[in-house]
DNA sequence: TAAAAATAGTTTGTATTTAAACTATATATA
DNA sequence: TATATATAGTTTAAATACAAACTATTTTTA
């Protein structure tokens, strides 16, 4: 077995290129990738816990607090408190992030397609089911 | 579209999850997954440049630096300054390294069949042809 | 040969990622 | 009710990732 064969390294890779393709398209608006990403499962749903977006993105918790911090000083998010549960927070687009809503979610639509058009439906199909085979051996 | 569909998210996830579960098998090494998986393509080829490193590994040379760093530091690895080419060094294993080359490399096959045998040759075949497609595109 | 361009590696600065520990609050249990 | 436990979010510290700028050296070219 080689270096080339092991599948983190492989999946790392692959990752990181696209990772840096979505860079490109997104970099007008001042978001990183992982800001976007987040922005975008937020225009999904409003309202949601910073541990639901952590669930929903499969990130930590840290993670969320960090990428929240730098969209909150930015001007897209803000955290309201819940009277029900003070220990929990919802996140809400600002007014900024709702009038970018559409051309964003056109933007992650339109880069999506760039890629996914690559594939049949039956080829995505296949890849998901090999991640998810993936996933869950750990 | 959803969130769920967008490939850049659902490969990082595949990704986050599959470096973790290396992470643990290596813990014992004191060895993180970067460094384990830049020690590993040494080991397979000792005295390559940095560059050469970062061309093996798809990662930039800024990230090589602070990985060899690292290993310095720790005792794995040693930089040589080469004669003919005052600009460049080439890396080498130090004595500590090879004494752990097999096991190391022992642990990397073995880790890797973990995930490799939930997948025929020709699955694995097709998922690598799946990803170099998706690099084509950036 | 002298100046310009290219290259190798590093440094700097910022973002993402994660484990572990921490604070505040809520829930379960004795 | 009082204590123990659990939960939500954050902080801290260290590693990875990458763009841009920097130093030293080599190569190209005028």
């Amino acid at each position: 077995m080689t270096f080339k064969d092991c599948l983190c390294y492989r999946l790392g890779k692959t990752t990181r290129k696209l990772t840096k393709a979505y860079r490109e398209e997104i970099a007008s608006y001042g978001l990183t990738h992982g800001q976007f990403f987040l922005i975008v499962a937020i225009m999904e749903e409003d309202g949601l816990l910073p541990s639901e977006l952590a669930e929903k993105t499969s990130q930590d918790r840290p993670t969320i607090t960090g990428l929240i911090d730098r969209l909150y000083h930015d001007g897209w998010v803000e955290r309201k408190s819940d009277e029900k549960d003070r220990r929990t927070l919802r996140i809400y687009l600002t007014p900024y992030a709702n009038q970018h809503k559409e051309s964003i979610l056109n933007l992650f639509e339109r880069t999506n397609q760039k890629f996914l058009n690559r594939f049949t439906r039956e080829e995505w199909d296949q890849m998901q089911s090999f991640l998810d085979r993936l996933e869950q051996c750990t």
